[in-house]
DNA sequence: TCACGTGTTATATTATACATATAACAGTAC
DNA sequence: GTACTGTTATATGTATAATATAACACGTGA
């Protein structure tokens, strides 16, 4: 899988490594029980730290998206349940809402946006 | 205009403040042409540093949002059509939709959690 | 057994962002 | 002139981000 970093961004990289991940597996591009590179290989192969890479998938894992195994090292393991989660996905929804509702954007429009989006995982 | 922050939280005093008026401009708590207090005012009001109100206008007004009034200062005034702000909120969607197809969430799922947020926006 | 590759932890350093504090400035209104 | 706007400047303390070096515990396979 190729990660792309933007080191001009205002967004931390190791947020950067979380979204990408996050996003390969919504694409399929990543599934359930694939290893993800080593935390070395990984900053190695993306031109970062170690400790970067090491505290994004840390994250991955708080977040349900991993689990860590003592052999292979990080693999895809998607808790769809984790209640944190869809909480405070509904919230950071509300707060994308509140600024498409001052653009004037209609239910209509974001529901189709929703769908563009989607097409792409399938 | 209630304002409440959360000083425990992880996210910025600037930006609770930039969301909880945007938020407010949503759901017509704030209108069009109204001023709002000066920064001197809300800081005082919540127990801030001016400084830190100074950036949240700031931002509002670069995001477009609000213009600045020599004489009234702050004043309510949205550009619908900020073109930066679209592209921006269509990334930001794409971030929270890979989560949620992560989350098993159906299109109709989200539907109708857009169809929810916006019921109270009228 | 021994070398190697996992994540993990510890410590330290540099740079940047957040929030605060104090002070001053340029306009506008009464 | 006085009082109120936003704005700018400088400084300080704290927290986070990213880096660097080093070591540790565990599992694998030669």
């Amino acid at each position: 899988m190729l990660i792309k970093i933007d080191f001009n961004s205002d967004e931390a990289i190791y947020q950067q490594l979380c979204n990408q991940i996050i996003l390969g597996i919504a694409t399929a591009d990543l599934e359930e029980g694939q290893a993800l590179p080593s935390v070395r290989q990984m900053a190695d192969d993306i031109g970062i730290n170690m400790h970067t890479v090491n505290k994004a998938y840390s994250i991955l894992r708080q977040e349900g998206f991993v689990k860590m195994d003592r052999r292979r090292g990080a693999i895809i393991s998607v808790d769809v349940d984790a209640l944190r989660a869809r909480a405070q996905l509904e919230k950071d929804l509300r707060k994308l809402l509140a600024q498409a509702r001052c653009r004037n954007m209609t239910r209509l429009e974001l529901h189709r946006m929703v769908d563009s989006i989607y097409d792409d995982y399938e």
